[in-house]
RNA sequence: GCCCACGUAGCUCAGUCGGUAGAGCAUUUGCAUGGUAAGCAAAAGGUCACCAGUUCGAUUCUGGUCGUGGGCUCCA
């Protein structure tokens, strides 16, 4: 009577099965353990629920955890999971939105009292009930305007608006025992498959993104098939903990932040500020090597320079007050570039002239809201590594071309290879210039990334008011990301500023203005970098590349002579003279993760050699004085 | 700025159901001359973030301020 389909599998093999049967029971014909590992499946490549019923001879792709697809639909039923837990226990909760994030989960709800961390418990507690209940999860499906009746009925609000903003037509539910969400899908087919997971934090978040709109509670978990998973991915988060720049930031005694001081204002300690020299000096070096000129600009500005700017218009609400001069308001910089243009005006320039290139690694003071302030990371008082280019318009190209390469060149000096290019285009009302130059500039930065061969997303809208810009990301230990390198074309400071030059026909014309800025803030790229490296620096930029350790008193002096001698070579290090065991001492050296540990002993002492113990080896090895210098000069020398 | 949590010695953390506090590490001193991830001992170290309120009495309870952490929004 029933009719046999033929199901096609990646693999080009096909088998048949009887017509309308569930992709379930399809894939036990596959595989007993596909069959249990199977959490959703694609269908001509549309994803559906394993409940799923073929009628007709298709093509299926069977997902499990391993995929992101899987893991994908995992984490989103797991959210549902969660809200009928919370349901459970406050009956008054409304339910806003519970997405899948990257390893895990959120539900957003409103509720009458916040969360606690013991309701956290509370509605754990419950979710495992759920889970043993072991109750089926069933798709629904209703045209919009019952959907929307439905839900009105139960006062889910937020769940009427999502359904406004849907197309009108069919919508999908999805119904586990007394819980119903409305969900695109697809989901797993039993409550049962949730076998490990954790609920890691309660946070405030406003209603879609805006702080107009009322702020939700949001309940952050994990959720994984195994047990052993979810405690790996626990202990994972655990060694991220570990290379937290703030964390190392103390250990290695880099920076500190004060209350007395105030907040987002750093305090550089001795190794800090050496790291940061290294880099400067590097910085320097190179920007001299690629065509830049340095200057220096002053930190406060009178107003009427940032009323010409129009930063007092668009930029005030991150500026801090200003301060009586005279008579006169002064404010502290927000940004260099009225001061590099005012550089600029101090005298006329001829085509022949440009392109030219101002660096200055200028300290500049922003107002940032309480909330966001993150050791290194954000802050309200930093160092940006920037520079402004002004060249004519045939110029322009190759000025994109050559920034990108330097910028990208610095990057990986610094070890960087895994990072993401966004290319922010015209915002859709507010924007400085005409349609043509932003089309010309935009195309020229697009052209460049793909000339530089990198993958690059389009951010559309997300340029400044003044022009567009690519951006580069850098992603942390958490694996946040943070924005270092930026390349920003601007149409507005020109024209306030009037900034031309006498072209070949003896006209004034308006040249473009480039603003870059390629680590972003030392501030921030330190503590990039802190977390990149887990503290422990390659020899370039190691605030201290070697510590010198003498076994007995006798041999302090021959080690304080040797840690001399090495500084005079150019090495950075250190002595550790201290009347302490060598085990103590060594230890002291390695928990600061130097590169280089060298003992010096009676035998050492007579043999003019240095007992080397290298950063991550256990064992040493004794080398003559003048070898290990020429091995430490060599490893200084190499950036990668 | 908003939501939640937190703030005890330089660091990591105990503790006090309201009667002015404790450990380890670090520091100082003494002993130990010790050979590659913590030698032994002693001492010193705290306005329990700050300011109010309640109380006979507040580090503990309440409120506010500042700061920190996780988010949201915003940004280098």
């Amino acid at each position: 009577m029933s009719s046999e389909i033929k199901i096609t599998l990646p693999d080009g093999s096909s088998l048949s099965v009887e017509a309308d049967s569930s992709i379930y029971d399809i894939a036990g014909k596959i595989g007993k353990k596909l069959q249990k590992a199977a959490l959703v499946a694609a269908v001509n490549d549309r994803l559906v629920d394993l409940f799923f019923h073929i009628k007709e001879n298709t093509n299926l792709k069977l997902f499990t955890f391993a995929s992101a697809e899987g893991k994908d639909a995992f984490w989103h039923s797991a959210s549902h999971l969660l809200a009928q837990a919370v349901k459970r226990l406050f009956p008054g909760a409304k339910f806003a939105i519970g997405p899948s994030i990257e390893n895990g989960f959120y539900y957003d709800f409103e509720v009458e009292r916040n969360f606690t961390p013991e309701d956290l418990e509370k509605i754990e507690a419950e979710m495992a009930k759920i889970v043993a209940e072991d109750i089926e999860v069933v798709r629904e499906e209703m045209p919009r305007q019952k959907a929307i009746e439905y839900f009105s009925s139960m006062g889910e609000s937020y769940k009427v608006e999502l359904l406004m903003d849907l197309p009108d037509g069919t919508v999908s539910l999805y119904r586990q025992g007394e819980f119903v969400d409305l969900c695109r899908g697809p989901h797993l087919p039993r409550t049962s498959y949730i076998k490990a997971f954790k609920l890691l934090s309660i946070a405030g978040a406003y209603w879609r993104g805006d702080e107009k709109r009322p702020m939700l509670q949001r309940i952050y978990g994990t959720a994984w098939p195994t047990k052993e998973e979810l405690d790996a991915h626990l202990k994972h988060l655990d060694e991220v903990e570990k290379r937290d720049h703030r964390k190392l930031g103390r250990e290695l005694d880099l920076y500190s932040i004060h209350e007395e001081t105030g907040a987002g204002l750093i305090l550089w300690h001795p190794k800090g500020a050496r790291l940061r020299h290294i880099i400067e000096t590097f910085w320097r070096e190179e920007h001299y090597k690629n065509g830049y000129d340095l200057v220096y600009s002053p930190h406060i500005g009178k107003s009427t320079l940032w009323d010409t700017s129009g930063h007092l218009g668009f930029y005030s609400e991150n500026m801090y007050s200003p301060m009586d001069i005279d008579g006169q308001d002064y404010y502290v910089k927000p940004m260099n570039c009225p001061f590099h243009i005012m550089i600029y005006k101090s005298r006329g320039w001829s085509y022949r002239d440009l392109p030219l290139r101002w660096a200055e690694l200028g300290t500049v003071y922003r107002y940032e809201r309480s909330g966001v302030l993150h050791g290194l990371l954000r802050v309200r008082g930093f160092t940006q590594d920037d520079a402004h280019l002004v060249c004519r318009p045939d110029q322009m190209p190759d000025e994109i071309d050559r920034v990108l390469d330097f910028c990208l060149y610095m990057l990986r000096s610094f070890g960087f290879s895994d990072f993401k290019v966004y290319l922010a285009t015209r915002p859709g009302e507010k924007f400085v210039g005409d349609e043509a130059m932003w089309s010309e500039a935009t195309r020229a930065l697009r052209e460049s990334v793909e000339r530089a061969g990198i993958d690059y997303e389009v951010d559309e809208g997300g340029g400044a008011f003044y022009g567009p810009k690519i951006d580069i990301k850098i992603k942390d230990a958490l694996g946040r990301e943070w924005q270092c390198s930026t390349i920003q074309f601007d149409f507005n400071m020109p024209e306030r500023f009037d900034v031309t030059y006498v072209g070949s026909d003896g006209q004034k014309h308006r040249p473009y203005m480039i603003h870059r800025a390629l680590l972003g803030s030392i501030e921030r790229f330190v503590g990039v970098l802190v977390e990149h490296y887990a503290g422990r620096f390659p020899m370039w930029l190691s605030p201290v590349q070697l510590v010198l350790i003498n076994v007995v008193s006798d041999a302090a002096e021959r080690t304080a002579r040797l840690r001399d001698e090495f500084a005079a070579r150019g090495l950075r290090v250190e002595s550790d003279l201290r009347e302490e065991t060598i085990g103590y001492k060594v230890r002291d050296a390695i928990e600061k993760k130097v590169p280089f540990v060298g003992v010096i002993g009676k035998k050492e002492m007579e043999s003019g050699s240095v007992s080397v113990r290298r950063r991550g080896e256990n064992a040493s090895r004794t080398i003559p004085v003048d070898e290990f210098a020429a091995l430490l000069e060599t490893e200084a020398a190499r950036k990668s």
